[in-house]
DNA sequence: CACTATACGGAACACGTATTCCGTTTGTGT
DNA sequence: ACACAAACGGAATACGTGTTCCGTATAGTG
């Protein structure tokens, strides 16, 4: 590979990364191209689509998610403090990242497995988190890390949501955390 | 107003409502013209633009879901029961509307907050059933009527992207549901 | 320095969807 | 029955984006 298409392929990754944690995957291509400094071309000959562009800038965060919870995972403290630690290092994230709380929030549960499962240790370490916590008795016995996914997405959504709303999504993070917490009362017949 | 032209209004109303319900708000105009029996230039001559179309729906959603609150709200049971049960149809609703679901997720919390606002009492009787089940103790002290709209919306936003996967944005909602609660703890450091 | 494989830029193209336009048809009042 | 305003259908158009193509430029090699 000459030196200037390695060259150019990181100004594109760069410009992407900007654009991408910035306004999310809704960026234009030829507006990464600009702010990289080449034409559109040069960026198709360096990725063959725009999903593979995305995808690589994915990667990049979910290893860093992956990073987090390994951390968390050996980290000390109680299983809950670990957990909780894991959910909000993976919110701050996706608030500096508003790419990553687009491709969480936008494609779902489903769609979005087969690129988590492509990052090694992501999901074990979620599970491993959620394991330790159920057993030590502080969170819902239920609870897995499916759940979890969800509830991350759903503050991701919020997240790529509210635009000029800065910091309501935490209100939606403390309910739900509060939510995944074991329960005292038990259904909706424990009213006072 | 000719008498044809009244009944395509009431063909491509009834032809949206189950197309937007099925599927959601990208489904295509020419479909929805081909469903209602007419052309898309009498879609047109109807509803001037898509957004119109789509509103009128929304519109129609927002009042039942207006309704449902206020039958709670002047319902039995507890405080917190009542707020419960609106919870719970609301999601119920959205369930059967995906065309609702998305709305709610898609346009987040400050763009449909002027739609919703122009659904006579649906802000006000959310925020009444709120009140009282704080004020009897059963919710969290907190709680606000846009804490509430901000976990439909998330709920909203897991029906929508869970296309194969019924039945599994009610774990979120049962989540949810015991974080809106009165917590017995306070913040991480009680865990055990 | 010359030569060539590689890379570059950006105009042109592909495509899907909303929206318009206009020749034809139809309801309705006289 | 007639006239005509109103309405109809659907082909054509507008438009925003992703993607391709090809004539030109250049890094690396002998």
């Amino acid at each position: 590979m000459r030196a200037d298409a390695r060259r150019n392929r990181e100004s594109i990754l760069a410009a992407a990364r900007d654009l991408f944690a910035e306004r999310g995957a809704g960026v234009e291509m030829s507006e990464v191209a600009e702010r990289a400094g080449v034409g559109v071309g040069t960026l198709y000959r360096r990725f063959p689509d725009k999903d593979a562009l995305v995808h690589e800038l994915l990667g990049e965060r979910f290893r860093e998610l992956a990073a987090c919870y390994q951390r968390r995972l050996s980290g000390e403290g109680s299983a809950w403090e670990r957990l909780e630690g894991a959910i909000r290092d993976a919110c701050a994230i996706q608030d500096r990242d508003r790419g990553l709380a687009e491709a969480l929030s936008a494609t779902g549960l489903e769609q979005h497995e087969p690129v988590a499962r492509s990052t090694p240790g992501l999901l074990e370490t979620m599970q491993r988190l959620v394991d330790e916590a159920v057993d030590e008795g502080s969170a819902r016995a239920d609870l897995t890390w499916e759940d979890l996914v969800m509830c991350l997405c759903g503050v991701g959504h919020t997240i790529s949501c509210a635009e000029h709303l800065p910091g309501r999504w935490d209100r939606l993070l403390e309910i739900q955390l509060s939510g995944l917490r074991a329960t005292a009362w038990e259904g909706p017949a424990a009213a006072p």
